[in-house]
DNA sequence: ACCTGAACACCGTTCAAGT
DNA sequence: ACCTGAACACCGTTCAAGT
């Protein structure tokens, strides 16, 4: 059997959801195509380019039609559909965050957010720091509501997770701060 | 040689410190230790609980006395230290917040904030979301900043890596929001 | 109590060789 | 172009045995 880059990312996505960050190898992803390890070295550089590419293509894979004509409210359609995104499979958070550190893809969010944030009339600077901080939020939120929804399945007792309204009161707090600004 | 936990604790930092997060192995810290791999599992479980307890320690080595009196200014206060601490190691950020992304230690900067934040008269589920949203950004901004700096250091062009003038403002934005709240 | 020596079950990556 | 087979240089952790 031959396989295309795709195949491979897409299985990847599929161990990952299955058995978790920890458990995705190149070792333990070639052995599931049915191939040698090193084979997996035509279709990707390197693991880091791998997680990436997956961190890329979860995202695509949540991508929805936004709505929104006001720009507050278009931050928090984009921030929700982030969040959505990486929460539909197990340690997407984790991967997208890492992918975003390293300034390896999972670009596309950070585009929408500056965006609605310049369509509010923001000037630059503001823009710039805005999206900082709605991205750090969301990343942060997301990756500890994860955590405790997948501690929680694995049986441990854990308090509330956060859930949507913690992320939307936070998200609050900084479009709160921004809006300040954007008649001032 | 006899050592103790301690000892292993302040030479992880070591070597943390002038070989990063990915030379940090339980190999290659009992080798700089002059010891073999097995003897570091009688002062510490597993490698986890060590990357916690460097962690820690790198927030008590950051520690400073805080003399604002307003609630607000004592936050701004918090989050600078906390920043500076993460930042006088190299990946010191990426260390604590994994130990806190996992729930082990670096819980001292949530537990001040949170006290702050009680001190201006907030709501309890506030002070939660607030507690929250500044640990968050500080985190992500710190982790940023980080890894321009590193990588500036590298000899990679890279622009300006956003610095404390842009991490206070991104605090500004959530106090903004929060004490927006405060005389509601 | 603290350490050694040896082993177990893995990693990511490279590279000559095959088809 | 895509894959195999074998190797290199590592990991974290366990455990019997020593002092």
């Amino acid at each position: 059997m031959r396989y295309h880059r795709s195949d491979v990312v897409d299985r990847a996505i599929a161990v990952l959801d299955e058995y978790g960050l920890e458990s995705l190898s190149m070792r333990r992803l070639a052995a599931e195509l049915g191939v040698q390890p090193s084979a997996l070295y035509h279709h990707v550089p390197n693991k880091q380019t791998l997680l990436a590419a997956v961190a890329d293509e979860i995202l695509t894979r949540g991508k929805r039609p936004h709505r929104a004509r006001e720009w507050d409210r278009r931050v928090v359609e984009v921030c929700a559909e982030l969040r959505d995104a990486m929460l539909a499979y197990r340690d997407g958070a984790e991967v997208v965050v890492t992918a975003h550190t390293f300034g390896l893809g999972a670009a596309e969010p950070a585009n929408q957010l500056r965006a609605a944030l310049r369509d509010g009339g923001l000037p630059d600077d503001l823009v710039d720091v805005g999206t900082r901080a709605l991205l750090h939020l969301v990343f942060g939120h997301t990756v500890e509501e994860q955590m405790a929804l997948q501690a929680a399945s694995a049986g441990a007792i854990d308090r509330a997770p956060g859930g949507p309204a913690d992320f939307e009161r936070g998200l609050e707090l900084v479009l709160d701060g921004l809006r300040s600004k954007v008649g001032g």
